[in-house]
DNA sequence: CGCGCAGTTGAAAGTTTTCAAATGCAGTGG
DNA sequence: CCACTGCATTTGAAAACTTTCAACTGCGCG
């Protein structure tokens, strides 16, 4: 199939006063010298371009690098073999794939562009060097990481223990608040991925998450054409989802 | 309720001819030379031992250490504001807790041991500090981290997409797996967890655990007598998960 | 303009859950 | 040492949510 992956013409989402990525502050913020930025830069490759459909790397490749995104959106999945796939996240602008597999010689998961994606590559074996002379990127890859089990083990729950309703508000919820993150509207955006996606996610049947959609519309709760959505009662979709709170004193 | 926490008199698990854990082959399976090695043995605390169902850590406690699983076994989970919890994983000797802590202030998640339980206590800033100085410890917490990550993503592919019966042999399959690494019997052990505990984690009822358990019994797949365990058709469980595979080539 | 896929909707079918209750096991105290 | 209490586990039957199957609608693109 076209993997058609091509060279971005003009890096037109560098700050040309630092020559910085203006989404760096979002997936590598660091405060660095002007020769760990230096160091930095020649690690980080940008601007490779993938189009809509495309793979970013596919399950059982060789692992080479982590991508941050710059622009569009990613889906990340497993493949089993009977075919049948497992979406494990969605990846907007500013965040970063690939860390789950960087404890093996293969990559655990295929990437594929849901749009037109623009991607920075990070070389795996660069980034550690880099690291072990940067405190500041060592941690900040750790607190990625960490971040990243984190939200697999949320999903888990979700999963485990949520209705279909409670999970594709916890969805919604999820991407408002990343939206809101890149300084974008928190309540009026448009869904990367299809219905079957959502689906896949969240375990639920494509018509599942159609209904519930259906029903939070019939509710007020959204306003939905499509991909564009529009929270309406941010509030009532907040009570709908169960939030994690303090330990028991059990 | 009363968290018993004492010190273990002898450090039985020590290898006296190298002072090094005899587990460290598992947790922390480092080549470094005699004076990293003390570096590394100023850094992990050896020895606490906790009573079952006490906790290691909870959650919103200030997050200063993660922690190795010397002997017994520890479940995470997190709690929501309802009440019910969440099991992230079970924790066996040579596996490491608190990973998924890391990006924050607090613990994401509680630890309790399952079994009288004793854990080598890993301060993070220690930790951090001496990974940059120690590119293979740096490297082992990215694959470890890494590997957490991937885990998780599986889990929630069991969630997802499997049957109850799917996820409980793949659970008894991970248990074995885990127990052939270090080296005791892949098909006959003792489930450290309640049926409870099972299906809290696998997002089943107990009462399902329950009838799945008796008719993997009824089938032949295995033998039970409470927490005991014996897989006697192997082939026959592994053919009822769905493995993962190559990506598919669309 | 029509094909094709994404999304929606309805009704029946299935797993799994929930509710209820019995049984077993273990630690406690008499 | 045994009865007792409490919790873990098992089992049965009904209820519930979600899925599956089918069919229809709508939108984008060639």
């Amino acid at each position: 199939m076209g993997e058609r992956i091509s060279i971005s013409p003009a890096a037109t989402l560098l700050n040309p006063s630092c020559n910085r990525c203006s989404l760096s502050n979002l997936c590598l913020p660091l405060a660095v010298n002007q020769q760990d930025m230096e160091r930095l830069e020649d690690v980080v490759q940008q601007g490779r371009t993938v189009d809509k459909g495309s793979h970013i790397f596919k399950q059982h490749e060789p692992f080479k690098s982590c991508y941050a995104v710059r622009s569009g959106a990613i889906k990340t999945y497993m493949v089993s073999e009977e075919g049948d796939e497992q979406i494990t996240g969605f990846y907007l602008p500013g965040e970063i794939i690939g860390l789950d597999s960087m404890n093996a010689e293969t990559y655990s998961c295929c990437a594929k562009a849901l749009d037109r994606t623009s991607v920075c590559e990070i070389p795996f074996d660069k980034l550690e060097d880099l690291a072990t002379r940067l405190p500041s990127l060592q941690h900040h890859f750790f607190q990625l990481m960490s971040k990243e089990i984190q939200e697999s083990h949320q999903l888990s729950m979700l999963l485990s223990k949520n209705t279909a309703e409670e999970r594709i508000a916890s969805l919604l919820l999820s991407l408002s608040s990343r939206f809101k993150r890149r300084k974008l509207s928190p309540t009026r955006f448009r869904l990367p991925m299809a219905r079957n996606d959502i689906g896949n996610y969240l375990g639920l049947a494509v018509e599942t998450v159609s209904r519930v959609i259906t029903r939070f519309q019939k509710l007020g709760l959204i306003d939905v054409q499509g991909r564009d959505i529009s929270l309406k009662n941010f509030e009532g979709l907040q009570e709908i989802i169960k939030p994690i709170s303090r330990c028991s004193n059990e």
